[in-house]
DNA sequence: TCTGGGGTCCTAGGACCC
DNA sequence: TCTGGGGTCCTAGGACCC
């Protein structure tokens, strides 16, 4: 008799993550309010501990605000490798459990059990395995929501934290979500929010008792029937196995705020070059190519705008990138307006091999190309310091 | 000296094509 | 000389997630 489970997909979420990660380091520090982030000038928070949250810490809060809620916190660097090399032994565990492992981020996966019931027992029972394993192992408390479909299990495991598992079978899921907050629905943000609650619709069960036409004029036509289906519990409960958060990404970017705001065209030229610089390095190293290219700025009041232009050929070439978004930038046309950030990405992703160049006759353009291939070639050998255009020198 | 950086997806209008 | 409709590409913005 094979245990059949009605309530198969797993939500597994480590309990602040960097921060507990960060504190295996410096247990002397566990009882203190510790925030992982930029420490310096703009940085947010990343992460909090448990200590720090009692105070109103909380992820993305800017560091400067934090520092005023809780003047003795104690800042610590994002040490990614580290996050990195953990999260793929947690991921490793996982898959020791079941084979359909959906990770979403370094820090949270879903994992389909159904086929790992008659060999491990039910699927609470799955869940206190993997976190005593976690514990012993990566020395962190994790998580894990157990439900019938992803959004039920994933509002589970944040009702289960810190350290906790929440089962919430078939009969109970609409008990569970209709009392919630809509903010707390995946795809609800700050902005839905308010708009749901400016029609009174508070609560997952408001939503849920809304005729779809309705939400739909609210909210728009795919939100509408998506929150729909959210409300009620009836989202998707098959996984799509895959090992990290973004696997064939459709675009690379790369943005920086700068330490001051600025309106000097030579410092905001060059940033974009080391930004295209950064996103076509990493474009060579995954083989892939893009056409579009798009610049972004944020201007000092925090507006934002983003200006694209699709090239006759896909491109991973450093020059050809910064060159595309040097004259979006100059098209602009801004005369004294003060830049708090810069971004460059390309989107349109594909792989390189599949990207034949119509090289005009007395293009020179293949030079470029295989200074950038060399340029990877000593980077790998001497680090990224060591090489790089000579106006960033 | 409030507000990072990496992404995804949706909407909407206009161009263009059939 | 009275107005269709669908599909795709491009661009810009916005919302959201981790």
């Amino acid at each position: 008799m094979v245990p059949v489970t009605d309530t198969p997909i797993l939500h597994v979420d480590m309990d602040a993550f960097y921060a507990s990660v960060a504190l295996r380091e410096r247990p002397d520090l566990v009882d203190q309010p510790v925030v992982v982030g930029g420490g310096g000038g703009r940085g947010v928070v990343l992460a909090a501990n448990y200590v720090a949250r009692r105070y109103g810490v909380r992820s993305a809060l800017p560091m400067t605000r934090v520092r005023r809620m809780c003047p003795h916190v104690v800042v610590i660097e994002p040490d990614y490798a580290t996050f990195t090399s953990v999260s793929s032994s947690v991921m490793e565990t996982f898959r020791e459990v079941t084979p359909v492992v959906e990770a979403m981020s370094l820090d949270e996966a879903f994992l389909d059990v159904r086929g790992s019931t008659r060999r491990l027992g039910p699927p609470a029972r799955i869940a206190e395995r993997l976190r005593s394993t976690i514990h012993d192992e990566q020395g962190i408390t994790c998580s894990v929501g157990v439900a019938a479909s992803v959004s039920v299990a994933k509002l589970a495991s944040r009702r289960a934290k810190p350290d906790g598992v929440i089962v919430v079978p078939p009969a109970e899921v609409t008990s569970f979500l209709h009392p919630l907050d809509v903010g707390e629905l995946y795809g609800v943000g700050e902005k839905t929010q308010a708009l749901l609650h400016r029609f009174g619709l508070l609560t997952v069960g408001d939503v849920a008792h809304t005729p779809l036409r309705t939400l739909q004029r609210a909210v728009g036509d795919h939100l509408g029937r998506e929150l729909q289906h959210l409300a009620w519990g009836t989202d998707r409960s098959e996984l799509t196995p895959r090992a990290g958060p973004h696997e064939p990404e459709r675009s690379m970017g790369a943005d920086e705020t700068f330490t001051r705001d600025t309106d000097d065209r030579e410092v905001i030229v060059r940033e974009l070059l080391r930004l295209s610089a950064r996103v076509a390095g990493r474009m060579r190293s995954a083989d892939v190519a893009g056409r579009t290219v798009t610049l972004k700025v944020r201007f000092a009041d925090f507006t934002t705008i983003t200006r694209s232009r699709t090239l006759p050929e896909a491109t991973d070439v450093t020059v050809e990138i910064h060159r595309a978004v040097t004259r979006l930038y100059d098209a602009l046309g801004l005369q004294r307006a003060r830049l708090r950030l810069v971004g460059v990405r390309v989107e349109g992703l594909v792989p390189r091999a599949t990207v034949h160049r119509q090289l005009v006759l007395g293009e020179s353009e293949h030079g470029w190309a295989d200074a950038d291939r060399a340029v990877d070639r000593a980077t790998r050998r001497f680090g990224t310091a060591a090489v790089r255009p000579a106006s960033l020198v």
